[in-house]
DNA sequence: CACGATACGGAACATTGTTCCGTTTATCAA
DNA sequence: TTGATAAACGGAACAATGTTCCGTATCGTG
């Protein structure tokens, strides 16, 4: 399978897209206005829709590492905590991190706009089946209830992470500690 | 003090848009464009602004009676609950009935958008007193942790609510029960 | 070096919130 | 009843943003 090689400007394109999203999520958050991210990169703003066709494809490409990184810190967990549950909740706490670094990311996840179906669509395919191993190794151990399932889990933690950072009055990773508290209860 | 009667159409019209406003929530959310309940309540746009300077105004006027009747049931249940915990479970659980009959409305609460501060603004004042209310009392029986202020728990739980009914697979109810269970734990 | 395919940039279009202004209408006094 | 006046109105106009289109420029290859 020889691999068609893209043009080398779309190629130096699509890095500069990449940077310049990068650092406008951070800056601005993840529904910084297209156009910001096009002048950064200094590229017109089809070039965008030319490599990302939506938004989420945008996300996607920016955060794929560190999902796919928190993705493989299931089973590992899973291998060095003491138990299933404190797996579960290190597994829980890691995930909590990404998205309260991630200025709007969890609210965009959640919001059911069409336009990010595919973030969400990925984010569930890739980090559900970690979660549901780490919940019913728990669950077999007799450390949590066994009526959760792991998509449910997960949107409730990334609900309980929307507007993290933007009120001191409000702890997120205080909440979810208290909901993987109110799991243990049968 | 006299006070200064507004002309009859305004008032008309006024009557009109809350109607208009409480119909297209409904069908479409809080979110529905502002044509369209112009269209609706056969006024324009600028009538709209008028009356309701901002959409939070509307979404207050229209929900007023709902969110009073949710903050007088709080004393009440505090009577009559077999205990402090019970009366702030079930006071929660009408709060998350309210919310989730709602379309868009714990989304919106939570965005963070200056347009809705005053929503916010508006929430925070009359239902958190109450929420504080049971909250200490049930802290006092020593039944829940003392260490969650009021504030955070009806964050907590709004953002659970986040997306209730659009997902069949995510029980927003289950998720707050979860959480209350957690609240037991020192 | 020339040519075809690929990719580009920015204008143009659609949607939605918000404001402005010329026109209409309700109210009240004569 | 009628006319003056302040209140209220409607819709066009403006601004911000997402998305698409098309004429032009560039890359890679023979």
């Amino acid at each position: 399978m020889t691999t068609v090689r893209k043009r080398a400007d779309a190629r130096r394109n699509e890095q500069a897209l990449l940077d310049a999203a990068a650092a406008a999520f951070v800056e601005t958050g993840v529904d910084v206005p297209v156009r910001a991210i096009a002048a950064r990169a200094g590229v017109g703003v089809a070039t965008i829709y030319r490599h990302f066709p939506t938004r989420a494809d945008l996300i996607v490409a920016v955060y794929r590492h560190q999902v796919e990184a928190c993705a493989e810190a299931g089973p590992e967990l899973r291998a060095s905590a003491p138990s299933p549950y404190d797996a579960l909740v290190r597994w829980i706490d890691l995930f909590v991190d990404f998205l309260g670094t991630k200025h709007g990311l969890a609210e965009v996840l959640q919001s059911g706009d069409p336009t990010y179906a595919t973030l969400h669509t990925w984010f569930v395919d890739r980090l559900v089946p970690v979660c549901a191993e780490l919940l019913a190794a728990a669950a077999d151990a007799g450390q949590v209830r066994g009526d959760v399932r792991a998509l449910e889990l997960m949107r409730g933690v990334g609900n309980l992470c929307i507007g993290a950072g933007t009120d001191e009055r409000y702890d997120a990773r205080r909440m979810v500690r208290i909901l993987m508290a109110g799991l243990r209860h049968d």
